[in-house]
DNA sequence: AATAATAATAGGAATTATTATTATTTATTG
DNA sequence: CAATAAATAATAATAATTCCTATTATTATT
């Protein structure tokens, strides 16, 4: 994959906070150093770089959001403000840890596991 | 909540399925019985239902949808086909055991907890 | 049953998030 | 340093969803 000192930017962006970024968030971070960059670039190496492992896409209603958090860690959202808080849960009774651990009322766990399902599973064909 | 046969045909719809309708293959469905509903009114009323606890939505990605089930569950979706599966989990070592009971192979297990944080956790104000 | 009050609808325009297209620029490589 | 392949900016296109307004349907009141 060629340089580019746009998609090296968006990389050290998402890097740079804690947040789980939308790309419009991105992009409106990224025309302070580029003022030229566009959103499509934007769009294009936020997937590239998602596609390369280099951050994890989450999706939070309508919107992609993006987090350089690599180990498997799951999402609270609060229904108020919004806030998408990362919590590292070892998959156990879930809502109740969810309230003891973080006095954070549940209404609903959405949980999307993402996989191959056993229609495909025969022996995979290589390359 | 004022009666409409609009709203009432929309939840019929969706109790008879298991498949988890976008609001766009309802409204197709709903237009056979009224040739005349409009695509907002079914999302009007899709939200309403949402609200009121009739139907659950789930996301998946870019779509919404729609499910009857009220019971807590979770969702396998295969990359490959798009499918998306019932499978009621109870929240122990969840990859395990989606590996071995439904022979699907995990990607990213993504789950959102949908609540109210510890920001607005004073004593409920009253109505 | 006729009428008034108002909640819900149809139809279409507007918005938002995202992807595709194309002509131009830029990094790489001989 | 020139050729070329890849990335970009700008903008158009698309898809999902929401918003707006005039009309219609339902419920309440005579």
């Amino acid at each position: 994959m060629r340089y580019s000192r746009q998609r090296e930017l968006i990389l050290e962006i998402i890097m740079g906070t804690d947040s789980h970024p939308t790309a419009d968030w991105v992009f409106q971070q990224a025309r302070k150093q580029i003022p030229e960059i566009s959103l499509g670039t934007v769009y294009r190496n936020l997937k590239r770089l998602a596609t390369n492992g280099n951050v994890r896409t989450i999706n939070d209603g309508t919107v992609v959001r993006y987090d350089w958090d690599q180990e498997p860690h799951d999402h609270l959202k609060c229904k108020i403000c919004g806030d998408l808080m990362d919590v590292y849960l070892l998959e156990k009774d879930i809502r109740k840890s969810v309230r003891e651990k973080y006095n954070f009322e549940v209404d609903d766990v959405e949980m999307t596991i993402i996989g191959t399902c056993n229609k495909h599973n025969t022996i995979m064909e290589e390359k």
